[in-house]
Order: structure tokens, then sequence, then C-alpha cells
RNA sequence: GCCCAGGUAGUGUAGCGGCCUAUCAUGAUUGCCUGUCACGCAAUCGACUCGGAUUCGAAUUCCGACCUGGGCGCCA
């Protein structure tokens, strides 16, 4: 019975592993292999002449990063790693890996992300790697934890749609049939019909698609988004539940994965202080015009240079609150004694932004007239608009990026990196 | 889409008109070695993205193609 390295000890006994070699040292009469599972890793050592022909022989053959079994007594020795070796009594390849590799799993030299993301199945198998999925399980796993917690009814939505969430050109078109049909950009207009639809609080866990050209470090052509939508809500009551969130996810991370916040010598992390400031757009300009050498104005959107700037000053997670309506989409709600302002928000770490949410508009007439006066067309919406006019509630929503939170919790340089296998401009395989 | 910077063994790099039969590390192959933990030692293997041009001579300069990284706009 194969049991998980990390559950050997020196009190084991004897003990059957699975796994990957992950390095060999062959010593002469003594030979040491590293053998790797996802758990960790323990040293198997074979002293040459007290061992059968067959494990030789097995020993002699193995390559770096084959799959192996092994079994033997587990010893106690303070000279190995753990504190702890197995001593073979049989060792069996399973698969035999392929020389050379296409990449070091044991990190002696380095390997760009490209070449890294060529052989992605290879790169995960690095410890440091598996560790940023290991988070990013577990940050979903909280948030999942969380909504369930709250009430919230969890909802899919089409990925496939006939028309644009809000106009635009970043779309991919796709073949559907004889129709012509897109790739989802955002599931707002769904879960703001199941506002209509009477579920109060919804939220959604799903794939995003852009076909925007951009070619940065924190964009991605399909990225996952973390979207709720909750009836009889504001915008300060849902800023108030994304904060929370916020708190609640890097909390769990930080209590559940110790092991793999030390693999990415994440020593200092730190939840989060709440509250997090609000500050109203017109005070994020003014910072911006102070400390930033880009010229800005009001009713600009925010430069990443601005971006950076006010960053630096709020030096923590902070809400950009209170916007021009002009700047934001038609469904936002203008404030009734200033329509030229809205109940719009967006969550930003001081790297970059994280979430964007509004209260919405719940009142049809006003709904088409900001459609309108954005340039659309209210008819291409029409399947959207309709529940408008049966009783629709005052809702509120936000959508958070799923890989910018963990690329922000984990301080990672390239948002590729919080996802398995990246779409961007150039990628596509794998 | 616009603007930069790049493409050298499996991987990561040095070289930037002749000293290149191309550096170093890692790796692979073979041999030696009983406590390694980036083991050590010896030998061997393995690369200038492609096409064109300039030149007596091009990895090195120029042009084009392809590929990659980054910045910006915009956004999650």
């Amino acid at each position: 019975m194969r049991i998980p390295i990390q559950s050997v000890t020196p009190e084991t006994g004897h003990a059957e592993i699975c796994g990957w070699v992950h390095e060999e040292r062959d010593l002469g009469g003594l030979a040491f292999f590293l053998i790797r599972d996802r758990t960790g890793i323990l040293q198997v050592t074979i002293p040459k002449k007290k061992v059968s022909e067959a494990v030789l022989a097995a020993a002699k053959k193995v390559s770096r990063e084959s799959v192996v079994r092994v079994a033997g007594t587990v010893k106690a020795m303070e000279k190995a790693p753990g504190g702890r070796e197995l001593i073979p009594d049989t060792f069996e390849i399973i698969n035999l890996a392929e020389t050379p590799l296409p990449l070091d799993v044991s990190e002696k030299v380095g390997a760009e992300l490209d070449t890294r993301l060529d052989a992605r199945f290879l790169d995960v198998r690095r410890p440091r790697v598996a560790a940023v999925f290991q988070i990013r399980s577990a940050a979903l796993h909280a948030i999942n934890n969380f909504f369930h917690k709250e009430g919230y009814i969890s909802i899919t939505t089409p990925k496939i749609v006939a028309a644009a969430t809000e106009g635009g050109t970043e779309l991919f078109p796709i073949a559907y049939f004889d129709k012509e049909a897109f790739l989802n950009q955002s599931p707002q207009l769904y879960k703001q019909m199941m506002m209509a639809g009477g579920f109060e609080k919804v939220y959604e866990i799903g794939p995003i698609f852009r076909a925007e050209e951009h070619n940065t470090t924190k964009h991605l052509n399909e990225a996952t988004s973390i979207d709720i939508e909750v009836s009889f809500a504001d915008h300060n009551d849902v800023m108030k539940t994304l904060e929370t969130l916020i708190l609640k996810t890097y909390e769990y991370v930080n209590r559940s994965c110790s092991d793999q916040l030390a693999n990415l010598e994440l020593t200092d992390f730190a939840v989060p202080k709440a509250p997090f400031t609000r500050l109203p757009y017109r005070e994020a300009i003014e910072i911006a015009q102070r400390t930033c050498s880009e010229p800005i104005k009001y009713g600009d959107d925010i430069s990443a240079a601005a971006e950076h700037a006010i960053g630096d000053e709020m030096g923590s997670h902070y809400f950009i609150t209170d916007w021009p309506t002009e700047i934001r989409p038609y469904y936002a709600m203008p404030y009734e004694d200033d329509p030229s302002i809205c109940k719009a928000f967006d969550l930003m770490h001081p790297r970059m932004e994280l979430s964007s949410g509004a209260e919405r508009i719940h009142q049809y007439d006003l709904l088409v007239q900001q459609i309108k006066k954005k340039g659309l067309n209210p008819e291409s919406f029409e399947f959207y608009l309709r529940p408008f006019r049966y009783g629709m509630p005052p809702h509120a929503g936000w959508g958070l990026g799923a890989e910018r939170l963990i690329m922000t919790m984990l301080g990672l340089s390239n948002v590729r990196e919080a996802v398995l296998f990246p779409r961007d401009m150039h990628r596509l395989v794998p």
C-alpha cells in the first residue's frame, strides 16, 4: 500500500512510496535517490552490497523524473534530509523519463517563463511552482466556503453568447452552427438577470474572455472571474462584503498553507488590515496630480503611472469610489443628488486593480437612457432589458480577478504564474 | 494596436567584425568513489532562429521574415 512521503517517519517501519526521481547521487558503494511526490521529498539510500540485484539494476537504469515505486525499511538517520531514509528491498521503474529533460526540475539552473510554460507539466513538478497552485486552490476553497456560509446561490452562466456585455469590440467571435456568437467577457448581464429571478444573492467563479491585444504582465485573454450580485444591497454593502472576503481568504491561506508559503519564501505573509480606505475618485486624482509626473485631470481614466503613484501613497488595499458616470459602464447607478458621479468602485492593490463593482441601475427607463448615452443600441440588449420590466429589485455586485488576487497575494511578477495554462496574444498551446 | 529590447548546446548564460575549432554553469553518456544533501574527480557529447546583403573575413554590422520578453493604451 503506497503512502504519501509526508507521512513517512522513522516510526513507519516498512513503507512503500511512489513518486518521481528528483535527484540521484552515486557515491560508488553507496547511492542516494531523492524521491518526490506532491507531499514532499524522501531520501532512498542504496548500500550496493546489501541490496538485491534487481534493485541495483533498476537504480542504475533509472533517469531523473522517472516514475518509480520503492518499498523498504525506513530508518532514522540524522545525516539524511528530514532525519529519515528508506533502504529499499524493491525498486520498480513504473515509467522511464526521457533524457535530457526540457527543463531542470531541481532548479539548479533557471528557466524562462516561455520555456516553463511550454513544458508546464514539468514546471509544476517544481515544489515552489506547485505551491502557487496549491495556494490558489486553498484560496478558491475559502472563497466558495465564504459564499456558502453567507447564503449565496452558486450559479453558472453561458460562456457562449450572442451579444457583447458592454458594447465594445474586444470579444472573440466563434462559429455557432449558422449563427454568429462570442465568448463571454463577463457574467455581468446574467447575474443581474438572476436578481430579477429572485435569487437575491448569487456568485459565480468562472472563465471570462477578452480579445484585447494587450501585452503586459497583468492581462490574460482568458481569466477567472469571481463575481457576485446581491439584491436590496447598495455599493457600500458589497464593498464591505468584498473587504471581508479578501480578509477571510488571506486568513485561510495563512492558516492552512504554511508549507507552501515557506516554499515561496513568504515568511512575512500578512493579512491586510481592514477597513480598506474608501478614496473618492476626486481625491485619487488629486493625489496623482500631486505625486505623479504624468499629467492627469478629473474625468480621465487612471493611467498606470497614476495608479502606481496613488498606490504608493495608500500603501495597501483601498477602494476608489464615486467615479464619474461618464467613464463607467452604463449599468452603474448615478447618485440621485449628483448624476455626474456614480456608485461604482474599484478595489485596488497598490500594484494594480483587483476588482470593480457598483450599485446597478434597476429602473428600466434610466437604464435604457444610459445605454443610449454610451452610444449603444438598446435593441441588442433586449434579452437583458426585459427582466427590468417585470420586477427588478435594487442590487449591487462586483467582479474580482482570481489570478490578480493570487498574483498580488503571493507577490508574483507575472499574472501567467497564477494560471496553469495561460492564454495570451501569443500562446494557445499547450 | 503603438513603442522598446531580445533570439547562442536540453536548460540558463559569456562573447558583440579576425584572438570563436564559441565561454561558464547545469545536463546527458561512460568510468572511479560507502554518507551525499548544488557530492567530488576524469573523459566524452551538445549551440550561434531562418533568408538575403555588406566585407578579404559575420555569432558580432545592415535589411526582411519568424519567434520571445517588456512598457503603454484598456481592463479583472
